[in-house]
DNA sequence: GCCGTTTTCGGCCCGACTGTTTTCAGTCG
C-alpha cells in the first residue's frame, strides 16, 4: 500500500509551502489530503485504478492527478520542485513549539538558517532577536521550545494515560469547589497513544480548584496555575507526563467538552456545518447571532446541528458526521456488552494466576465465561503445555465447571503456528478444546503470511491471535501482509483477535474497521498474565469502538451458548 | 487546493494569548 508514502509526501509538501509563505488554504488542503490518506482503509492504488480518487471528500482534481502521477512514475514533480528549494532539515523545525513557519521563513531568508544548529547560532549571537517582528521575549520562548524539542517526549500509551487520569480525577473530586469533571482530548477518544492528558471541569472557584490540582502528590513541576488553566508535569517511572486541567463555566461545559475532546478535524467539519446553517460553534456554546442556543451538555451541541451524540471514539472525521446526518451511525460496542475474556494465561504456562482464581475474577467482573488459552509446547520460554499437561488442564477445568451454575471456563489454547505453518498440536488434541487461538511467536520474518494462511485452513482454529505482532513501544510487527490475512479469514470464516494487552492493541483500529467491512468476526482477549490485566478489556473495547465495531461483530459479545454453538 | 440546499467564484473554524509592528501578526490547541 502506498497510502502512507503519499500521506507523508503531501504533509511535507504542506510544510514546505508554508515555509515558502504560500496561500494558507492550499496548505490546509494538502494537509487534509495527508490525513485522509493516513486514515484510508482502502488501498489507494485500487481506488486510483477504478478512477474513484475524486470521490474521496477532500481530494479534488489537483491532488488526484498528483496521486496518479506518483503511482505511475514514483514521484511528484511539484513536490520535487518545492522541496528541492528548501533544506530538508528546515521542515523539521516546524515541530518546535513557539516557532512557526513565518519565523522559519525569515530566519532562512535573512540569516541563512538551514539547520537546528544554525538556528541555535542566530539565537546565541542575538541576530534572530533583531529581525523585524521578533524580539528578546519571542526568542526566549523559541529557545524554550528547542529545549522541549530536543528532549522530545515520546507519546504516552493509552493504558498509562488512563491510569494517571483516574488518579488525578480521584484527587480532583476531593476539591470542595469541583463540579462536573471529565477527561478530554485524545485520551477521551481512546487513541492508542496520547501526547498529553487533558481534563475538563467546572468549579465555583477556578483558582482554588487549580490550587488543589497542583497539590496532586505526583506533581513534579508546575507549568501554569491560573484561574482557568492549570498545567503540571507528573513524574512516573517512565519519565514526566504533562497533565492539563481547564476550568470552564457551568453553562458552557458541554460545548467546552465537545471542543476539547476534538479531534481537530472533526471539530472543523462540525463548525463548517454550523456556519452553513447560520450558526457558530465555539468552546462557549452554539450561537445564533448573539443568542446562545446550546452548550450545557454535549448532546445539546450535536442536537442543534441535527446530529445524534457521536461517541468520542468516532470523532476523527472519518465519515462519522455524514453517517450521523443520515442516522446511520454504527451502534458501537459498549463495555457492558462484553460477556467474557477470550484469551488469558494461567499458572499452567507463564501466567501468575490459577484457573480457579481467574474464574473468580471473571465472575466478579460479571462475565459469563473466560477462556484459558495457555501457550503450547514449542514456546519453551513461556513454559508451553505438552499434550499431557493440556489434557490435565482440561480435566481441571471440567471439574471446576461443575461448581458453577451460570458461569463457564472455556478450554482453550494459544497454539503456536510453527515455521512450516503447521500447528503445535495435532488435531486430535485440538478437538478437545472449546476455543483454539493460533499465533506466531517465532520466525517473525519467515513467510509469516503463508504460515498464518495455512493455519487458517485448519477447521479447528477459531481465531488468529495478535495478527500483526506489533508491540507499540518496542517493535513494528511481523513481516506480514495483513490484507491477505484478512482475505484469508473471510474465505475460511475465521475470527481475528483484538488483543487488548496494552502494548499490543492488535489488530489496530484501521484493520478492525476493514475487518468489519469484510464481515470478519473479532474476538477480544486481554492476553493477561496478571490479575490486574483483566481490566485491559476496557482498552480493547475503546479500540474496538475506534474501529467502529458493533456487538454483532464481536464473538465475546455473545452469550456462552451462542458462542459455543457457532464455534 | 477543495467545494457547492446561498456559490463553478469566493469563500474556507474559532478564540486565546503573547509580544511587538501601539493595532495586529504569529502561534497554539
Amino acid at each position: 500500500m502506498k497510502n502512507k508514502e503519499l500521506a507523508w509526501i503531501f504533509a511535507r509538501l504542506g510544510d514546505a509551502l508554508e515555509i515558502k509563505g504560500e496561500s494558507g488554504f492550499k496548505i490546509i488542503a494538502y494537509r487534509k489530503a495527508a490525513r485522509i490518506l493516513e486514515d484510508l482503509t482502502e488501498d489507494i492504488e485500487a481506488v486510483a485504478q477504478e478512477d474513484r480518487l475524486k470521490e474521496i471528500p477532500g481530494i479534488g482534481s489537483g491532488i488526484a492527478n498528483k496521486i496518479d502521477e506518483y503511482l505511475q512514475t514514483g514521484q511528484i514533480k511539484k513536490y520535487r520542485e518545492v522541496v528541492s528549494r528548501i533544506p530538508e532539515e528546515l521542515l523539521d523545525l516546524l515541530e518546535i513549539q513557539n516557532l512557526g513557519a513565518k519565523t522559519i521563513h525569515v530566519a532562512h531568508q535573512e540569516l541563512g538558517v538551514k539547520t537546528l544548529d544554525d538556528l541555535k547560532k542566530v539565537i546565541e549571537d542575538g541576530s534572530l532577536a533583531k529581525l523585524y517582528g521578533l524580539g528578546e521575549k519571542k526568542v526566549e520562548n523559541i529557545k524554550k521550545g528547542i529545549e522541549i524539542y530536543e528532549q522530545a517526549q515520546e507519546r504516552i500509551p493509552i493504558f498509562e494515560a488512563l491510569n494517571i487520569v483516574e488518579e488525578v480525577i480521584a484527587h480532583l473530586k476531593k476539591a470542595p469547589q469541583i463540579g462536573r469533571l471529565s477527561p478530554a482530548g485524545s485520551l477521551r477518544r481512546m487513541k492508542e497513544t496520547v501526547g498529553d492528558i487533558d481534563i475538563l471541569a467546572t468549579g465555583k472557584n477556578g483558582s482554588r480548584v487549580i490550587k488543589h490540582f497542583i497539590q496532586f502528590p505526583g506533581v513534579n513541576r508546575v507549568l501554569a496555575a491560573g484561574e482557568t488553566k492549570g498545567s503540571v508535569m507528573i513524574s512516573t517511572e517512565r519519565g514526566e507526563r504533562q497533565v492539563d486541567l481547564r476550568i470552564v463555566d457551568e453553562p458552557a461545559y458541554g460545548a467546552a467538552l465537545q471542543y476539547f475532546t476534538g479531534s481537530k478535524a472533526h471539530n472543523i467539519k462540525l463548525r463548517a456545518m454550523a456556519r452553513s446553517k447560520g450558526l457558530k460553534i465555539s468552546e462557549y456554546g452554539v450561537f445564533k447571532g448573539q443568542k446562545k442556543i446550546a452548550g450545557f451538555d454535549e448532546k445539546e451541541v450535536y442536537k442543534v446541528l441535527g446530529l445524534p451524540l457521536i461517541p468520542p471514539e468516532l470523532r476523527e472525521d472519518r465519515g462519522e458526521i455524514e453517517l450521523a446526518l443520515k442516522s446511520l451511525l454504527p451502534q458501537v460496542v459498549d463495555y457492558s456488552d462484553i460477556k467474557g475474556d477470550l484469551h488469558v494465561h494461567s499458572l499452567h504456562s507463564d501466567g501468575h494466576m490459577s484457573i480457579e482464581d481467574l474464574a473468580g475474577l471473571a465472575r466478579a467482573m460479571k462475565y459469563e465465561y473466560i477462556a484459558i488459552c495457555d501457550h503450547s509446547q514449542s514456546v519453551k520460554y513461556a513454559h508451553g503445555l505438552s499434550p499431557e499437561r493440556l489434557l490435565k488442564q482440561i480435566k481441571e477445568i471440567q471439574e471446576l465447571n461443575q461448581r458453577y451454575k451460570s458461569f463457564r471456563i472455556l478450554k482453550g489454547i494459544e497454539v503456536d503456528i510453527l515455521q512450516d505453518g503447521q500447528l503445535d498440536f495435532p488435531d486430535k488434541i485440538l478437538k478437545e478444546l472449546d476455543i483454539v487461538v493460533a499465533a506466531v511467536h517465532k520466525g517473525f520474518k519467515k513467510k509469516v503470511t503463508e504460515r498464518i494462511l495455512k493455519a487458517m485452513e485448519n477447521p479447528l482454529v477459531t481465531a488468529i491471535a495478535h495478527p500483526s505482532g506489533r508491540l507499540i513501544s518496542r517493535r513494528d510487527g511481523y513481516e506480514v501482509d495483513l490484507e491477505k490475512v484478512l482475505q484469508g479469514a473471510k474465505n475460511k470464516g475465521k475470527a481475528l483477535e483484538l488483543n487488548a494487552f496494552y502494548d499490543r492493541l492488535d489488530l489496530n483500529e484501521f484493520y478492525l474497521r476493514k475487518a468489519k467491512e469484510m464481515e470478519i468476526k473479532i474476538c477480544i482477549g486481554t492476553d493477561t498474565h496478571y490479575p490486574a490485566g483483566l481490566q485491559m478489556m476496557r482498552l480493547g473495547v475503546g479500540i474496538a469502538r475506534r474501529g467502529w465495531l458493533e456487538r454483532k461483530d464481536i464473538l465475546n459479545c455473545r452469550g456462552y451458548k451462542e458462542l459455543i454453538r457457532n464455534k
